[in-house]
DNA sequence: CGCACCCTTGATTAGCCTCAAGCCAGGTGG
DNA sequence: CCACCTGGCTTGAGGCTAATCAAGGGTGCG
């Protein structure tokens, strides 16, 4: 995947990435460091986070577009490069290149369904844990954890913002967990204990593998 | 859009589908008649319904995996059509084809987002009505409504594992929609009275054409 | 007739939100 | 150096929203 070191662009944090250049209409661009989140604005100013991009993450000029539908702003300090393959690339590589693409692309998909179970099936406990057994198996994927503890340079509005829910409600959550002793929160990393149990708690399902347990769908009456 | 028609295949009310053919890795079909709606089922039976698929809208095999981790359902009797190009086609009519396919993707991505929003920041009632407007919208854009009121499939259920609320709640909801005077639900079909109010309330945006009011981001800050 | 399926309603409880206030750390400027 | 401010975290009190439990009604169908 490092085939293409190219063109490095940075945003300060806060800042809002778009890729909406007239030509670059299919531009795609991979996260080399930082955090961004894909959210939308509300014109009263509520926002719902739609997904987190973490380093190695993909952003296509669809996702960055404008605030009030969809947008891409970075929660740290970001370094990108272009994702498009060289001019002097042989069709073997192009092919692995797009193929990692759309791959990448397909795991994006599953995420946000992932995401919309949470907020319409999950309690805020479960959500929160499910977010963060989330977030921790993608860091360890792209190798960005070192020891037991995870970093994450997220404020818990941002939290509320993902998961649908009011600060004061995650933050009470934190709370509750770190009394039982599973999560514990500090100072922008969180280290998860006993993983197993918390992702049976929160009905996390891992994404790594295969082991989808299949359930029969009960018939759906017609109207 | 009615360049292909060949290979009808029907489904009963209730059923899965499934693409998941060995070598239909890529086989899109287009619903021609009936619903059907995009869904997972947990392991406890809850379910949380992604999307529903109404006439000219596309299924494709990434879409109708297994009710584990998402999959497609009738909710009526169901007619589709192949969506590939055909063997004997120009290679104009082949883009353009495919640019349709791709327009469609591109719809579907903004509804899940639409739909996450609903369920992340909107009330029950604006829930409600927010869904009830985009369908009434995509059933007029294919032309299947005639007069005032909209057919709708749909039993309370259904609306309850699609907007994350439970199906008393929705009852309760649509009976205080009815005493409002607003929206009416009868056999099947609704009817939707002052839609700009409506659309006002439940801070719905029609998808039709641009119109996207912006908001300016706050900064975010870092941990 | 009895069963399925869906809709409806009441009562109670739990979960989450809002408002409001206080704390702490870091940064800035006088 | 200290006063001040800002951004983020924390906590309490009170209230509303939506879930749950439970029961009953209507309709279509074998």
């Amino acid at each position: 995947v490092r085939a293409f070191w190219r063109r490095v662009e940075r945003f300060p944090a806060g800042a809002q990435i778009r890729l909406e250049g007239v030509a670059a209409a299919h531009k795609q661009v991979i996260i080399v460091s930082g955090w961004a989140c894909q959210l939308r604005i509300l014109r009263d100013g509520r926002r719902q986070i739609f997904a987190f991009l973490l380093p190695g993450d993909v952003i296509d000029a669809h996702a960055a577009a404008s605030l009030g539908t969809r947008g891409v702003v970075a929660l740290t300090r970001l370094e990108v490069v272009n994702a498009e393959p060289y001019p002097g690339m042989d069709l073997a590589e192009r092919e692995r290149v797009s193929e990692v693409l759309r791959e990448a692309a397909a795991q994006r998909e599953t995420r946000l369904y992932d995401h919309l179970v949470r907020m319409g099936r999950l309690s805020a406990k479960e959500r929160v844990v499910h977010l963060l057994l989330e977030l921790a198996e993608r860091l360890e994927n792209v190798g960005l954890v070192k020891g037991e503890s995870v970093r994450l340079p997220i404020t818990q509005e941002v939290f509320a913002d993902a998961l649908g829910l009011s600060i004061v409600h995650i933050n009470r959550t934190l709370k509750q967990l770190r009394q039982e002793g599973s999560v514990v929160f500090k100072l922008g990393s969180v280290t998860l204990h006993d993983r197993a149990r918390l992702a049976a708690l929160s009905h996390y399902q891992s994404r790594r593998e295969g082991a989808a347990p299949d359930a029969e769908p009960r018939s759906f009456g017609v109207t």
